[in-house]
DNA sequence: GCCACGGATGAAACTTACTTTCAGTAGGCG
DNA sequence: CGCCTACTGAAAGTAAGTTTCATCCGTGGC
């Protein structure tokens, strides 16, 4: 896959916005101007000529056209089609809640948790809908085959990766994570065959995590990538490639919704693990479930 | 434009094809063919070129744009929107993700994101619903105010906890999480009015974080609780009682939802402390995106 | 029986939309 | 400084969509 990877639009039909969302950092400035307007309002988009849709984005068709490809489309009727159709899905209520966008300087409390809440949900849901159940498949293959599992992953989702360890110890797999990038390099020299190395970062671009999976890879790991830009640097080093789909745009949120998005992605892969093997998994669960029982308290009132 | 009848497709967008079907009898045979076509397979007839269509109804591209004119089109193109926007929904609203309960046993992957992204959407969503915006606001409220800022959790909620403490930092806010009991216990002592101390616990029943809260509050700070169970023992210690809405039954998930759930309710927070002070707010957070810009890389391609 | 009429239809001319080619330009790199 | 690469839009080329118009065919009048 030497030049234009052509990521695929996978899916049928779902989450064409969503996938252009992701691929937006990694288009021309020209194209990221078709893509802005066409994520900004799709109906429209599909309404417009070639010609308009060149015109309002400021550029010539030929962009556009490039852009169609880009995305993964074979020429621009078939863009507008998949757009129509992908609108007419979304029926939302154009409501009060901020799409995507920043929160008003004057809003109010109750106006705040509605627009962040929808935008999480939106972004999890989102997610769900654009993974690639068949790399999904591969990377549980390979976790629940594997004789050693390193989870990588700095700041934000350094979290992600701690709860992604934290979740494969319970159920009994060898799982590390490390906070600090010089142990996680050790760690990563130590890995060989038929182990694997999974890396999380939001932007595909933290050369920390990065650096960490190229050392995993040149020692013949098996290598993830768990990020929301399909085309970002750290996918070159990764054998199968996880993306999210959160469309963060402002700096308000804390980033929280591709936080989401991303434990959303790890509680698939966890989960697709523990379904393979109930039994062994089950009695690791209850097992560690019984050890911290002792910290619990309350008269009568606590769950299983 | 003597003739055509030109009956209106009105409605917005909806029951296209059932107006089709509708003044199907009164087409001309020609266009008769045509509709029976469109009728029967929308998507597909959205994706054929107007010459395609009219060799597959055997007849010509005029009758095919007459057919248009006739249905209230203005032309092929529009028609093939529309098609569009319908077939997309008039397809899988209900499918088969298994809402609420467990995985099971057989289920393939597909199936499992499904389920999974589903109820973790909805744990965030019925998490919004049900938070009192005004306790939100009085918590908030003490945060903006607070000279201190203890958060504590232990296992899971301790990822939440630590994330919100990291939030609260990255815009300025002196903001504290421990890991450990003992040194959470001693830091709870040094706490005096005016600091604010948030214990989190999906269960209500941890006890360490129900102790350190009472030590809290013993000295005089202002307590929050977040937790899945607002009749649960944290609630007892807590001046600010907030919930989340995650409806976890099964061992399954490893607590995914709940954790989401947590989360948002502390971006709601958080997006809410930093919407009381902007420009305080914007500039500690350039400051911190400033600082690890160093170890971002990329051949020319990043985002905004 | 013949002819005028009008609607229906497709061939072809025409227009517009889409696609490709190509050359100019700007930015990165030795 | 100059080569190289990637991005871009102008223009040429092709395909799709639309209009025009001649033909066909059935109908009804003379």
């Amino acid at each position: 896959m030497a030049k234009s990877p052509k990521i695929s639009a996978s899916h049928g039909s779902g989450g064409l916005i969503v996938h252009i969302s992701g691929l937006l950092p990694s288009l021309s400035p020209a194209e990221q101007r078709v893509a802005r307007l066409v994520v900004a309002d799709p109906a429209d988009a599909a309404r417009r000529t070639i010609t308009d849709l060149a015109t309002a984005a400021e550029t010539s068709e030929a962009t556009v056209i490039r852009f169609c490809r880009s995305v993964g489309m074979d020429g621009y009727p078939q863009l507008r089609i998949r757009l129509a159709a992908e609108a007419a899905r979304r029926i939302e209520p154009p409501d009060a809640r901020v799409v995507g966008g920043d929160i008003p300087p004057g809003a109010d409390l109750a106006q705040i948790i509605a627009t962040i809440a929808f935008n999480d949900a939106r972004a999890v849901e989102e997610t769900a809908e654009q993974l690639d159940p068949a790399v999904c498949e591969q990377v549980v293959e390979a976790i629940g085959a594997a004789g050693r599992i390193d989870v990588y992953g700095a700041g934000a989702s350094g979290f992600v990766a701690s709860d992604f360890q934290q979740k494969l110890h319970r159920i009994g797999r060898t799982a590390f994570y490390f906070p600090d990038v010089h142990t996680a390099l050790t760690s990563a020299a130590l890995l060989g065959r038929g182990d694997i190395a999974i890396g999380i970062s939001h932007t595909g671009t933290t050369s920390d995590v990065i650096e960490v999976l190229e050392q995993a890879r040149a020692r013949g790991a098996t290598t993830v990538a768990l990020t929301n830009f399909p085309r970002s640097p750290i996918t070159e080093v990764a054998d199968h490639v996880l993306t999210t789909a959160a469309r963060e745009t402002t700096y308000r949120s804390g980033a929280t919704a591709s936080r989401l998005a991303q434990l959303t992605v790890v509680d698939c892969l966890f989960v697709g693990v523990a379904a393979r093997s109930r039994a062994r998994t089950k009695k690791a669960l209850e097992a560690t479930a019984e050890a911290v029982r002792a910290h619990r308290v309350g008269p009568g009132r606590r769950r299983a």
